[in-house]
DNA sequence: GTCTATAGGTTGATAGAC
DNA sequence: GTCTATCAACCTATAGAC
């Protein structure tokens, strides 16, 4: 049998599933704490109040991430192609085991609010370490448009992530269908990267 | 001076500045009322209940966006260009005036949820007939192909729309900059579209 | 660390006077 | 159609026994 994991992750993995389901603002703690099969009262033990709980439930997943696309980064050399720049920073979410943590990830991207509280200093100096990279691949950009297209290609992973459930409704998918999405994305992506500036 | 509009039209706009800004769950129905300075019981009595004044609130926009969607699509001809399609499909979106709009319509297409309960037959005919579109422009993709990429495409346009205002404070944008998006975005995409398909 | 009990506030919805 | 007043249900958070 396996044994049943301390109260603090037990509330986390709880939360992580529900806030990826039904969003932050919809979940209770009461939802989460009858998830989980943990006390009411044991929420506010370990973390403070429900939004440092929320920001916990992102922290614990975005470090790692985050982690991931650096180190998928540097590992393409001081030079990687567009399609090395792309994939370390998409694949990082999209591969992950838990579909609820990208669901929630997807859930953060799309909430203004979350992202604004949580992510500021993290998410600024990821993208510029990105957007660094994609200077060197692609000079004849110009920083704004490279800002923009990074932009395009972090809402494409969102999406893709968010619409996947339903998607896989309609048809069946099996688990090799994750990294046919990250190079279907890819391709796709890099593209969009190389067209013209125009104007 | 403007005249009042009818309590109805301020309850949806209200509804609509809302959701957009803090989402569907987190506006209570009196922070509706309260912006729209009207009684709480106009809600019930003009709509039913919460969920059926965010169906009204969704559809009211929804229906003009895609029937201009479909106007553009048949303005460009029988054989529209691969930038044709992108830009009838984005630019209804992007474009529209309020703000507010895009920002709920943003919030619709990263809530599962949402989309589900109202979107069901309307986007799947819409995106049935980008699709077909889509398939005479780009005959060698195959049809699973062209469905992903419409979905990085609209994950694309509706981040876009969310991080506009973030984007707005760091740098000065003037009011022009929203036909420049449409014309980055579709560059963009329409690379994308046009890349093998690879394996 | 975990529980019960409860405070204190907000929510969606409605009844009924005007 | 619009208002006041109110209900029952829910919420987050905490105090205090074990």
């Amino acid at each position: 049998m396996t044994p049943r994991l301390d109260t603090k992750t037990r509330i986390l993995d709880a939360a992580e599933k529900l806030f990826g389901e039904k969003g932050f603002d919809a979940t209770s703690l009461r939802d989460i704490t009858a998830e989980a099969d943990v006390n009411l009262a044991a929420v506010n033990y370990h973390f403070q109040s429900k939004d440092s709980l929320i920001d916990a439930a992102i922290l614990r997943r975005a470090e790692p991430i985050n982690s991931k696309r650096i180190a998928m980064l540097e590992a393409a050399g001081p030079h990687p192609t567009v399609e090395q720049i792309v994939e370390a920073f998409v694949a990082p979410i999209l591969e992950h085991d838990e579909e609820s943590m990208a669901m929630m990830m997807a859930r953060v991207l799309s909430s203004p609010d979350v992202i604004q509280r949580v992510f500021r200093g993290t998410m600024q100096t990821l993208a510029d370490r990105f957007l660094d990279a994609l200077g060197v691949a692609l000079p004849e950009l110009s920083p704004r448009e490279r800002m923009w297209r990074l932009h395009f290609i972090g809402g494409a992973a969102a999406h893709a992530v968010t619409r996947g459930p339903m998607l896989r409704e309609l048809f069946g998918l099996d688990f090799r269908d994750r990294k046919l999405l990250i190079a279907r994305l890819v391709r796709f992506a890099a593209a969009g990267l190389r067209a013209p500036e125009g104007r």
